[in-house]
DNA sequence: CCCTGATTCGC
DNA sequence: GCGAATCAGG
């Protein structure tokens, strides 16, 4: 591939904007991080201020949707914060967990509720769950983005999901 | 292991 | 000039 003036301008641009090596390699197609860096080199563009990252991740919104309920469930609603590492980047987030169980009996699976990371389609990468959530049309569309196991394209929740029937998926609901 | 940017050096 | 390999780090 050739840096052209217009991949060049894009170049600059996404990395002034912050966005890692790799993500704007992924944008641009054709050339690997590697090259990326290097052509940040050569024109000399400023540095990120410290190795490995300063990315700031975005906070999850808080969302309170009451969500419409049948007669005999019982339903349970934690917050929690939790901290997770990716790559160099801390991500914090604070989340909402509803829980829906049917009073008859016990369960006896209880679903993990995967914790989504509200990845765009650029974030996405080969073990990054691709679960695609809200409309894509308007901009408050994401992907899960949990890790999947191997090269699956879901998560293990989200996989579930695409292959249990709808009756299936009433044991856990997530908000937020 | 995942990721990040920085540097080197043969092409 | 280019970028893979390598290094150094979170």
């Amino acid at each position: 591939m050739n840096w052209t003036d217009e991949r060049v301008e894009k170049l600059k641009k996404l990395w002034s904007e912050g966005l890692s090596a790799s993500q704007i390699a992924a944008q641009l197609g054709g050339v690997s991080r590697n090259a990326v860096i290097g052509k940040v080199h050569r024109l000399s563009l400023p540095g990120r201020a410290k190795a490995g990252g300063t990315a700031t991740a975005a906070r999850a919104p808080k969302r309170n949707t009451s969500a419409p309920r049948a007669p005999n469930y019982a339903s349970r609603i934690t917050t929690r914060t939790v901290t997770r590492q990716q790559g160099a980047t801390m991500l914090k987030e604070e989340i909402e967990i509803e829980t829906v169980e049917e009073m008859e009996y016990v369960p006896a699976k209880n679903v993990v509720v995967p914790i989504s990371r509200r990845l765009g389609l650029t974030e996405l990468t080969e073990r990054t769950c691709k679960w695609p959530v809200g409309d894509p049309m308007k901009d408050d569309f994401y992907f899960c983005g949990c890790d999947s196991p191997d090269s699956s394209p879901y998560c293990n929740y989200h996989q579930r999901l695409a292959y249990q029937p709808v009756s299936e998926r009433r044991k856990a609901v997530r908000v937020g």
